[in-house]
DNA sequence: ACATTAAGTGATT
DNA sequence: AATCACTTAATGT
């Protein structure tokens, strides 16, 4: 008998009451999901809303080329802002979430959010909550695109990625960064050779110890 | 040993 | 910062 209700407690408990907590548990339905899946793709419909319990999810925006970048990473505790407004609004996904790591989570379905939200405070104020603070993320990815240099957001994109895998080793290839910062890998090679002589990173093949955290 | 993939480099725009 | 063309090094079969 699969029961998350102690998960539920540990990662939402301080917020949501009893009774919100008893629902979640009757209504939603958990799923482990590996590394790498992509859960939801632009276009989808959103048919749930989940709350990550372990893990991190990347958010990412696709041009019309097929090209991606970056937006945030969801952890713990968080829940997905666009689903949000996608289940209120009834509109198609309009970005794609790819697990970053392997990933626990509770999918509710849809209908239960409008319900709960007139009947319980606290979830009330989650959804309110998650809102306020993906759009602060969605502004400082902004900031970090319109603002900072190739450089910087390569060092802040290496410590954000340090910091869902809770992991100061970074597996991965500079091919891959170059996608996630929408640029081409000779420049993420060149600027990487640059953060390792100033003994901020080390390079190894298919991964990257960060040294300054 | 050979093919494939990741990473490094110089030159050009 | 992007692109090209090429090299070198590590890995897979």
């Amino acid at each position: 008998m699969a029961n998350f209700y102690d998960d539920l407690m540990t990662h939402f408990g301080y917020f949501f009451e009893e009774e919100l907590i008893k629902e979640i548990n009757a209504s939603g339905i958990q799923k482990s999901i590996s590394k790498n899946e992509t859960i939801i793709d632009i276009g989808d419909y959103i048919k749930f809303m989940p709350l990550l319990l372990k893990g991190a999810i990347k958010i990412l925006r696709e041009d019309e080329n097929g090209d991606e970048l970056v937006l945030y990473y969801l952890e713990k505790g968080d829940t997905c802002a666009m689903t949000l407004s996608c289940c209120l609004g009834q509109t198609k996904s309009k970005i794609r979430a790819v697990t970053e790591t392997d990933v626990e989570l509770i999918m509710i379905p849809k209908e239960k959010m409008g319900e709960w939200f007139g009947k319980y405070k606290s979830w009330q104020s989650f959804i309110l909550q998650s809102y306020h603070s993906r759009m602060d993320e969605l502004l400082e990815a902004l900031d970090t695109i319109a603002f900072l240099k190739m450089d910087e957001r390569l060092f802040k994109y290496l410590k954000d990625k340090a910091m869902v895998t809770n992991d100061d080793t970074i597996i991965t290839t500079h091919k891959e960064i170059a996608d996630d910062l929408h640029t081409s890998r000779v420049v993420i090679s060149r600027l990487l050779k640059k953060l390792e002589n100033e003994s901020k990173i080390i390079l190894f093949r298919s991964s990257i110890k960060i040294l300054e955290l």
